[in-house]
DNA sequence: CAGCATCCTACGCGATACTG
DNA sequence: CAGTATCGCGTAGGATGCTG
């Protein structure tokens, strides 16, 4: 049994019998999504999706990184040269959640196009 | 129109061209994966909801609906009785997120079966 | 280059008490 | 019954400065 850290005990509580939830702990961080996006197209360099995400903080994005890493989405090679490389790759868990992420962007986009038209259906029969 | 705070505008302006994060934004909730649970089976009551998630506040519940409401996803309808009856249902939207939810679920599922697994592919080529 | 340490604030959400 | 009002804490994540 794998032991669970802090974070991952608290949701845990909770994330119970819901393995719904527990996949949106795992790509609910700020910048999670955009992250997956980048790694999508391959391996990438800690400075390539930083500067493909120029809105990130370095700290928020190792943060983030980190995070996706210890959920087991992301790999993390460092490669012992100078100036440092560290490269970052989804994993087979990472490539697995494109299924989610276009079921989110789909139902998104519908979402965001037929946003204003909610009315008239106020309570439908069962 | 609602003013949007700093906070709002930014996550707003990063959300921008991301239906992805759009979706997050709105299943993101606490409670909302329970909620959208319930009510997937039909129309319920307030009182129904809270006894089917005994570790919701009423508080907290009022609102998760009520952002799931201004998000478009669940219909609410309140019925001129006494006692008060209030009837909370999926619009279409909210019908629409069961893609979403499922494919969600399927992946938590995997993933928490494997996540003990996740050694050995370091550094894949891209 | 790719971080870590520290401080700080906004937001989510629980607890509690009151109301039409 | 189905809320609202108020308080208070915990956490995510931004800003800044330092390092192997």
């Amino acid at each position: 049994m794998k032991p669970l850290s802090d974070y991952e005990q608290k949701h845990d509580r909770l994330a119970d019998d819901c393995p719904v939830r527990a996949a949106l702990d795992v790509i609910r961080g700020r910048w999670k999504p955009s992250i997956l996006f980048e790694l999508k197209s391959g391996r990438k360099r800690f400075s390539d999706i930083q500067s493909a995400l120029p809105e990130v903080t370095a700290q928020a994005l190792t943060v983030q990184l980190r995070q996706l890493e210890a959920d087991g989405i992301v790999n993390r090679k460092v490669f012992a040269e100078v100036p440092q490389r560290v490269e970052y790759s989804l994993s087979k868990h990472g490539r697995a959640l494109s299924n989610v992420m276009d079921a989110l962007e789909k139902w998104g986009i519908e979402h965001q196009k037929k946003q204003a038209v909610t009315e008239g259906e106020a309570a439908e029969p069962v």
